[in-house]
DNA sequence: GAGTGGTCTAGACCACTCG
DNA sequence: GAGTGGTCTAGACCACTCA
C-alpha cells in the first residue's frame, strides 16, 4: 500500500526520465489508482502534489498534463544582514548613519504607495563583516503603517531586525541589479572610482499598504547570491 | 461546509494578523475541526498546505507551531533568453561566437564534477535585443551526459534553447553577481572600460551528473532581476 | 452528456516524540 | 504512556469543460 508520496516519486521518475515528455497526457487517476492499488483520493494527492511543484498541470475533463518547461524557478532566501555575516564566521557590526522625517523624492514616493506629501522615516545605516563595510542601507518607512517607529532611535538595533520584529508576516518585491557605486556608496562602502556594487532593492506591504522601501548596496568582490536547492 | 482552502485563508489570516504569533501553538487538527465543522481531515489538508508554504512548523505530539521568520524566500522565474526579450517587445537576435571541444579551465571542470581529463563543449555566443547585445553566454556542456550536443553545430539555435528541449526536467543553481566587464565581455558586449555588468552563473545536472555550466552576462544598466509574488 | 479532477465525511490505524 | 500529526479507505457529490 503506497503511500501518496510514494506514488508522487514514481510518477516523477516517469517524468524525469522521459517516459511522459512534456505534453504528453497522463493516465486518468482512477486508471493510476488501479495501477498502484490504492484509492483515487491518495493519487490525487500525489498528484496535486506534483502540480503545486509546476511539474503537471490539471483541468477537469482535459486531463493532466506534464507541462511544458521554458521556465525555470529559482528560490532564494534572504535572510537577515546580521545572520548572514554570522553564519560565515565573520563578526558583525552595525552603524547608524542618519535617522530622520523627511518627504521622500519621487521614485521612492511612489514605491511607497504615497498620497501626496507624505512624510517617512529615512534611515541610512551601515552593516560590516569583521570591520569592513558590507551592506550599505538606505530605508523609508511608512509611518503610517509602522507608526511605533517614529520613536525608535535605531542606534543599536537596525530597522532590518525592528521591522522583522514588529511586522512579521508582510509580503515583499525584490529587484537585483548591478551599479557603477555612485558617491555615497563610494564613501561608505570604502570603494574606489568606477568599482560596481550589487543592490538589493526591496518593497514591503501589508494588507496591501506599503510598509517600507530600502535600498542595499554591496561591493560587488564581497557578494553574491546563491539560489536554494 | 468550509473547503480546505477557506479554513487556510481563516488561519493564514490570524498569522498575518498577529493574533497568533511567531512562536505560539496552534490549536490541535481535532480542535479546529470542531470549530469550522468539519473533519480532522480537512484541517489536516489545511494546516499541511500553510507548512508548505512556511508559515508553520508541525510536529506530532508537539503541534503546530507558528514560524519565527528570520529569513525571507524569493521566488525568480528565469526565462529562456529570446521569450524574456521578446515578452518586452523586443526584437530578438543570436550570434553564434565559437564552437569547439576543450579541456575546461580548473574552476569551471570542478562545477563540472569533472573526473581528471574530461573534454566538454565551450560555445559561446551573444544574444541581442533589438540588434544591442544584452547577454553573452558563456557554456560548458559535459558530453557524456549530453553526447548529441558534440552533433549540433548551434549556428541557429541557441544552446539555451537546444539543452531545454534535450533535457527538460534537470536541477540547477543559480549564483548572481556584480563584476567589473572583463576584456570579452567588452569587447561582445559593446562595454566602455570599467563598466559594470550583472552576471549569472548556472550550474545543471540530471540525476547527480552535471549537464552544463553557463555564465551569462548583462551590460548592467540593461538588467535586472525581479521577485515574483 | 460524459469524463475528469476537487473535495468532503467517517472511521481507522499508525508513527512519532514529548514528558 | 499518551497526545499529536500523517495517511489510508470507501463511498459520495459536485464543478468544470470538452466534444
Amino acid at each position: 500500500m503506497p503511500t501518496y508520496k510514494e506514488i508522487r516519486n514514481v510518477l516523477l521518475d516517469r517524468i524525469k526520465s522521459g517516459e511522459w515528455r512534456p505534453g504528453n497526457l497522463l493516465p486518468p487517476e482512477a486508471e493510476l489508482a488501479e495501477e498502484f492499488g490504492s484509492t483515487r483520493v491518495t493519487v490525487n494527492r500525489a498528484m496535486q502534489s506534483l502540480a503545486d511543484d509546476g511539474f503537471v498541470e490539471r483541468r477537469r475533463k482535459a486531463g493532466t498534463r506534464v507541462v511544458q518547461r521554458t521556465e525555470r524557478d529559482a528560490l532564494i532566501r534572504i535572510r537577515i544582514v546580521r545572520d548572514e555575516i554570522e553564519q560565515s564566521g565573520r563578526r558583525y557590526n552595525y552603524l547608524l548613519i542618519s535617522r530622520g522625517r523627511e518627504r521622500p523624492p519621487q521614485r521612492i514616493q511612489a514605491e511607497l504607495g504615497a498620497s501626496g506629501d507624505l512624510e517617512a522615516l529615512h534611515i541610512v545605516c551601515l552593516h560590516f563583516a569583521d570591520g569592513r563595510p558590507f551592506q550599505l542601507e538606505n530605508r523609508w518607512i511608512n509611518l503610517d503603517v509602522v507608526p511605533q517607529a517614529g520613536s525608535e532611535s535605531f542606534e543599536t538595533i537596525s530597522p532590518n531586525e525592528w521591522l522583522l520584529q514588529k511586522v512579521p508576516y508582510s509580503n515583499a518585491e525584490h529587484t537585483f541589479r548591478a551599479a557603477t557605486a555612485d558617491s555615497e556608496e563610494k564613501e561608505h562602502l570604502d570603494l574606489g572610482p568606477n568599482e560596481p556594487v550589487f543592490v538589493i532593492e526591496r518593497t514591503t506591504w501589508l494588507d496591501g499598504r506599503t510598509v517600507t522601501h530600502v535600498m542595499l548596496s554591496h561591493p560587488a568582490d564581497d557578494f553574491r547570491i546563491v539560489t536554494r536547492d
